[in-house]
DNA sequence: CTCGCTACCTAGCATTACCGTATACTCAGC
DNA sequence: GCTGAGTATACGGTAATGCTAGGTAGCGAG
C-alpha cells in the first residue's frame, strides 16, 4: 500500500484552495459586510478554514482592483478604523456565474455517492492486454 | 456599473478549476472505472465541464505517478486499446482527506444562502470616515 | 487507399495564488 | 509615554496547473 507524503497532501490542498478561496470570500461577502480581520475569523470559525493576513488581504485587494467589491472605511467603537468590504453588482454577477461552474465541479467530486453506472460496472471483467 | 471583461471571467474560472479538476477526476474514479476518453465524456455530459485531452491526460499521469490510481490496458471490441484507470487505496484515502477540506470551502461559497448574522447586519448603518 | 473516429501522449506557455514573515499604524488602559 | 491588542499592508518565495496545439496510431468503412 503506497503511502503519499504529508508534503504531497499539503501541496494538493494548497493547490485546491487556489481560486476557491477567492470565490469563498465573495460568497461570504454576498450578503454580509466584513472587514479583513473579521473575514479571517469567519473563515476560521465557521469552517475551520484557517488562513493568515498574507492570504486574505491580497484577495481583497484583487477583488477591489477589479471592481468586484467596494471598500469603505468605518470608525470602530474600540480600536483602529476598519475597512469594510461589500460585493458590488458586478461582483454578484460574477459570483453567480462562477458559482454555476463551481456547482458542476462539486457534483463531480461528489459523484462517488451516486450509484455506479450499470453500463460500466465497477467489477467489470477486464481482459489484460500486455504488461 | 463596472463591467468585468470576458478574459477576466475566463481567467478566474481557469484558476478555479486548478486543483478541483484533479479532485473531480478522483471522485469520478472512486467507484467507476474509466479510461481517458470516457472520462472526458463523463465530465462533459454529466456536468458540462468541458475539457480537452491535453488537460485530462496530464492529470491521470500525475495521479498514476503518485500511486493514487492504477492503470490497466484493455483491448476494445472496436477501436484501439484503452487504458483503464481505477483509484487505489491510497487514492481513496487521499480523496477522503481532501474532500473534507473541500467540503468546508464549499460551505463557505454557499454561505450566501444562509441568513445574515444579526450581529453584523447587511444594512448596518455605516459612519464614513474619510475619502 | 484514404478518410474519419477513437484513443493516447508530449511540449511549452502563461498564469498568479497562497503563505510566511515582517512592518506600521490606531486606540485604550495605565 | 508605554504596552498590547486589533487592523492593514508589503514583499518575496515557491510551485506546477490548465490550456493550446500538435503528433502517433489502431481500427472500420467506403
Amino acid at each position: 500500500m503506497m503511502e503519499y507524503s504529508d508534503e504531497d497532501r499539503a501541496r494538493r490542498i494548497t493547490q485546491l484552495r487556489k481560486g476557491i478561496l477567492e470565490l469563498a470570500v465573495m460568497g461570504v461577502l454576498y450578503n454580509e459586510r466584513h472587514y479583513g480581520y473579521s473575514l479571517i475569523r469567519v473563515l476560521s470559525e465557521d469552517g475551520s478554514v484557517s488562513l493568515k493576513e498574507g492570504t486574505i488581504y491580497p484577495i481583497l485587494a484583487r477583488l477591489d482592483r477589479d471592481g468586484l467589491v467596494r471598500a469603505e472605511w468605518v470608525e470602530s467603537d474600540q480600536g483602529p478604523p476598519r475597512k469594510y468590504y461589500a460585493l458590488t453588482a458586478s461582483g454578484r454577477q460574477l459570483f453567480d456565474e462562477m458559482s454555476q461552474e463551481f456547482g458542476l465541479l462539486v457534483s463531480l467530486v461528489q459523484r462517488k455517492w451516486k450509484a455506479p453506472d450499470p453500463a460500466e460496472p465497477v467489477g467489470k471483467k477486464l481482459a489484460v492486454r500486455k504488461a
